[in-house]
This record gives structure tokens, sequence and C-alpha cells, in this order.
DNA sequence: CGATTATCAATGCAATTGCATTTATGTAGA
DNA sequence: TCTACATAAATGCAATTGCATTGATAATCG
């Protein structure tokens, strides 16, 4: 019985840093963004999977799995994104129920653009702030914290 | 200039461990409270910040300096509470705009509920999984990372 | 004092999210 | 093959969020 109902001081005081700054963290990047004229953050990373992927794209699944969006959430993004111009869907040879997203080259450009910012924020939020050994420290600390823990 | 545009691969890893993490976090914790039939996490940052104020209360722009929540966030969300019966709002003595709000029994009551399996989830999520000198350490990393860089 | 500006909080409206369900197709077993 | 079940994705509807503005009171300044 190593269940405990209580978390202990430091558990809480953990968790509570890491609510709060990471809040803030995203609001101030999404800011940035914002004053930019750029898409929010979510676009981003939707994108950024999808150049990833190549030309072989991915199923909205498939993003899924990478983004830890809701199912309905990548739907309507994807949605969106086609409407911008940014992906395109194509239908997939053996399965009739899917389709497999590709990246425009308009959303390429879109991604390149909002990197240019996100790409500073990271800098000035996270890489001016600590060390390279502190931001090692931090991504191993965090690391064990995934659910599942394996497999980011 | 010591401005950086693009960040460093470890400012890139940490902060993408990051945004996973906390996403992953509070969804567990969000769910953790939907399965025991719970408001959501949000009711639980004013609760909380109400029941440490005491009696006094607290007027909405204390709130939203403690909670990074948005005016008009706090505005509805103190709505839903006070149509709940977990706060009531008090006029001011010495500001005819502003009202002081206060935390009813039942919202005491409800925010011990909520405690009982959010202090599980963080117990379960953060407390068993690190130590409590690495949770320091994440304490103590985040720390550097908040904005402004002081204050919490 | 009276006009101007600032602060506190609420709200109309559009966009997004969450939930449950639906539509469509694929897979497996009798 | 036909039926039952599983998976992929979209969608109707309610709730929440975001943005801009408004209403109301306070504070400041000429």
């Amino acid at each position: 019985m190593t269940e405990k109902a209580t978390p202990s001081p430091e558990a809480i005081k953990a968790w509570a840093r890491l609510m709060r700054v990471s809040r803030q963290l995203v609001e101030r990047a999404e800011d940035a963004l914002k004053e930019g004229g750029l898409p929010p953050l979510a676009w981003y990373d939707v994108l950024h999977e999808l150049a990833e992927a190549g030309e072989g794209g991915l199923r909205p699944f498939q993003l899924i799995e990478r983004t830890l969006f809701a199912q309905y959430n990548i739907s309507r993004l994807l949605a969106r994104l086609e409407a911008d111009g940014l992906v395109e869907k194509l239908p997939v040879a053996d399965d009739g129920r899917g389709q497999t997203i590709r990246v425009t080259a308009k959303g390429r450009e879109t991604r390149r653009r909002m990197w240019a910012v996100y790409g500073r924020s990271i800098a000035e939020l996270v890489g001016a702030r600590l060390s390279p050994d502190e931001l090692n420290m931090v991504s191993a600390l965090l690391g064990r914290l995934r659910h599942p823990p394996a497999g980011d």
C-alpha cells in the first residue's frame, strides 16, 4: 500500500509551479504570435507535425496521437487549416473511412513565419533564463512525469 | 546584443517537455475530478484563493492577480460559483464599483471534496514519481522561468 | 466644482471547446 | 455472406472563452 492520498509539500509546490509557469509561458507565446498577426500555437503544432511527416502526410488519428488534441478538436482544426489553404485532405487508397492530411506550400510558409516568432519566444522565455545544463535537467525531470512513462 | 532569434536545442527540448507534460497532467487531474462528479480545476483555484483569504474575502481584481484568469473569465466564473451557492458577493463600503467575494460554507465543503481528489492526483502524478530533492529542483528551476521574475 | 481620465466589473457577440452521437467504412466471427 | 462489432472522422448542440465594448463609480486636474 504505497497509496498516498495527500501529496507532500514538495509535490504541491512543484505542481503549483508547473501549472503556473506553463500557463504563463503559453500565454506569452500566444501573445507574441497574436502581435505578429499569426495563428495560435495549436496551428503550429499541427503544421509542425505535418511538415515533419513530409509528402506522405499524416492521418488525422496520427495527429491526435502526436499532439494530444481531442478527436473533434483535430477534426475542426483541420477544417480551418484547409479553409485557409494550409493543408489539403487526400483520400486514402486502402481505407475509405480516412484521409491523409498534407501540408501545402502555403502551410510550410506559415509555419516558417510562426517559427520566427515562436522560436524567439522560446529563446527569450526559456533559453535565456537557464543554462544548457539546467535546461537538460528540466527536460530529464519533466520526462519522468510523462504519461505513459515512456515515448515522447 | 544578447538577442537570440533561434533557441538552442536544449531550450526547445525543455519547452516541448514543459508544454506536453503540463497539458497531460492537467488533463489527468481534470479527468479525475470529472470522474468524481466534481467541478473543474478552475473552480478549485478560485475556491482555494478565497478560502485562504478568509472572512474578509477578495475583490475580483485580486483574484485576477492571483490566478492569471482573464477579467471576463473571473466575472463569469464567479457568476457560476454564485449560482451554485459556493460564493457570495458583498457590496464594498468604500468603493461603489466593486464587490467582495466570500466563500460560503458550501464552497468550503466543495473545495474540501475537490482536494480529496485533486490532492491524490498530485501525489500520484508528481509526488510518486520524483524524490523530494528532485521536486525541489523542479520548483527551483521552474521558479526561474516566472514572469515577472519574482513574486509567486 | 466640472470635465477628463482611470479603474472595476459585466456583457453582446463570435469563435472555440466539450460531449454525445452520427455517418461511413472496415474487420471478424457464425 | 450476413451480422455484430470496431475504427475513422464529422457534427449538432450546449458550455466556455476571447474580444471589444459598456456601464458605473473613482480619482485627477484645471
